[in-house]
DNA sequence: ATATTAAAGTAAAGCGTTTAATCAAATAAC
DNA sequence: GTTATTTGATTAAACGCTTTACTTTAATAT
């Protein structure tokens, strides 16, 4: 069996209390006895119990990280950062996708409360305002990543998506494009209404019609770009260009444009939105909005473990800046391949 | 605070045990009094605390899932479909990602150890035999994934490499060519040589000459596979196909090809492993070798709970069959684009 | 030599459960 | 109407650790 601290207490000759001051660097000891100690640690392959510490009131040293989908390549990076930053610092995460399933989201936090997670990141999850709300007034620490409650004082790591929105179309716009689609996510999401919201603005200030039509809403599926796009080609006056609001769907416009044989950029410029590993694969490479992932993904953790170790602290609020990264999936209108 | 069994007890005007009872459903308890309690219950939204059940020697419903790195898509999935299952059977999992990295490794299962969790699913990891054999000899609960140990008994799931690396490279041959490189993955993974040693067969069964140049060794990234395949092209007789080990490896074929001004599937054929989310959304998109991810990662979940539910049972050796996705980027080397 | 203080270690309670051993009441058997 | 049996609920110990308050021993001061 494994070996309790009472063993190493009884093989050291010495108590459990001592031996759990040597463990903790808690107390004094002396330099014999805890090298005694240690010894016997070593011999025994001793490793105090998490469970056991976590239930006299420390922590678990777990922590709950929810997304829609960890299969989504921008999740699975963020996760990625999360969790080696988290394993400097000695925290495990546990994974949960959602789906954008309030049930799912629900069933999840409560499993995760049930086990004691010290804390609790979300990552754009559904509009689900309450149970953020009871998370907060029963003091479980929670972060927000990639979405944003200014409502609530919560900490939060996010993007500026305004900037981001109005970056792409601009560079659309920059480029002599007049008619610009924007695949927008689903707009509960703040995210999402600030992106779009960016890509409203950069069009006013060029002063260009302002189609209605060319705004859809759909998810985050390479599926729905597709299908969207697909519409949008097949209008009697189709746009030369389409800002998607994330690379999945931006993706998913590359192919409609494939299936209608039109050649992008030079039928279709594209631009996405996250810059996952997707955008450097597509054929041709696409621009997209980078966010600065690795950056969010360890500064998040950073924040809730803050608040996990007490520091009575204010909530922070950091909005990082999202940057152009400019490849080849978008071109001027003007300029047509023959030439 | 947080209401503990003793609030509900007390509140019930019951025993700590019965309340203990009625949560979990053993024993003898009366009608009445269960109805008492659940409703106490309800009222004080009182859930048991894992921590505490665990400390008694139940199961702390939580799994470690040791990958090399989530962050690629091809764990991603898995990873995914494991959390999936783990739901849906109330276990949560726990996410490792250890770069390939023996400490790194060493220290995430030290960690999961401590923490009581009830197993750990190993997807592809290096070949640290010991302390597999270790975990075994601990009687902690381990099932492999993609990954094969055949001289321990452990559950194992995993896609049958040799006939993946045989149909990938058959396929190939079938289209005329002759000269056709790999690019391997780590040698040291089972999985590896076997992808290879497929390679091999076909070659041979097509009496194809056997060149060693053409077998290259690398890892798991997009940038190796561009670099390695650079290497090909510029051979003065250059293969006119590679079957890369993994779909990031095909990928990165792909962007050697085009840097040199090269067309996929005319001047060079790629073949890919795995049929992550990436082989779609190249341009060609690629063939690859399709592994069911989503069933193997539900499987080696199944096989792990079984074990840990302490059904005695044999270990069990899933080898599930691959199957060639053919999409465009191969073709006959006979017929050239300009036809 | 005695009083004071500091250092090192111990005993015991507590964390929130589970569970084996009891016990009391109700029901059945004779 | 006793005695045996079943049913329903309780008691108390155990799980492996942390921590507070206390005791002992050693060192220093008086």
């Amino acid at each position: 069996m494994k070996p309790t601290i009472y063993d190493v207490a009884r093989k050291a000759g010495v108590s459990i209390a001592t031996v759990s001051k040597v463990v903790n660097h808690t107390g004094r000891i002396g330099e014999k006895t805890k090298k005694r100690v240690l010894e016997v640690m070593k011999e025994l392959n001793y490793y105090p119990s998490v469970v056991a510490s976590a239930l006299t009131g420390k922590n678990t040293y777990t922590i709950g990280l929810l997304v829609p989908d960890i299969a989504n390549p921008f999740f699975a990076e963020i996760a990625r950062r999360v969790e080696d930053r988290g394993h400097e610092l000695g925290f495990n995460v546990v994974m949960c996708s959602t789906d954008h399933n309030e049930e799912k989201e629900a069933q999840y936090i409560s499993l995760l409360k049930r086990k004691s997670v010290d804390g609790i990141i979300l990552a754009s999850v559904i509009q689900n305002v309450e149970i953020l709300k009871a998370l907060i007034a029963e003091n479980l620490p929670v972060a927000l990543i990639s979405r944003d409650m200014p409502e609530l004082a919560v900490d939060t790591v996010l993007v500026d998506d305004f900037i981001g929105g109005y970056t792409a179309t601009s560079h659309l716009v920059k480029q002599g494009h007049q008619r610009i689609a924007v695949l927008a996510e689903n707009l509960g999401l703040a995210s999402s209404r600030e992106r779009v919201h960016g890509y409203r603005k950069a069009l006013e200030e060029a002063s260009l019609i302002h189609d209605e039509d060319l705004v859809l809403v759909s998810d985050f599926s390479v599926e729905a770009g597709r299908s969207l796009t697909g519409e949008l080609l097949d209008l009697p006056d189709r746009p030369t260009a389409v800002f998607a609001c994330n690379d999945l769907l931006a993706i998913g416009a590359i192919q409609a444009a494939r299936e209608r044989n039109l050649k992008i950029p030079d039928d279709l410029s594209v631009v996405g939105f996250d810059n996952t590993i997707l955008a450097t694969t597509t054929d041709p490479p696409l621009t997209t909005v980078a966010q600065p992932i690795q950056e969010m993904g360890r500064k998040v953790m950073d924040l809730l473990i803050e608040e996990i170790e007490g520091k009575s602290r204010t909530k922070q609020r950091v909005v990082l800046m999202p940057e152009l990264a400019v490849r080849q999936s978008t071109k001027s209108p003007l300029i047509k391949e023959g030439l």
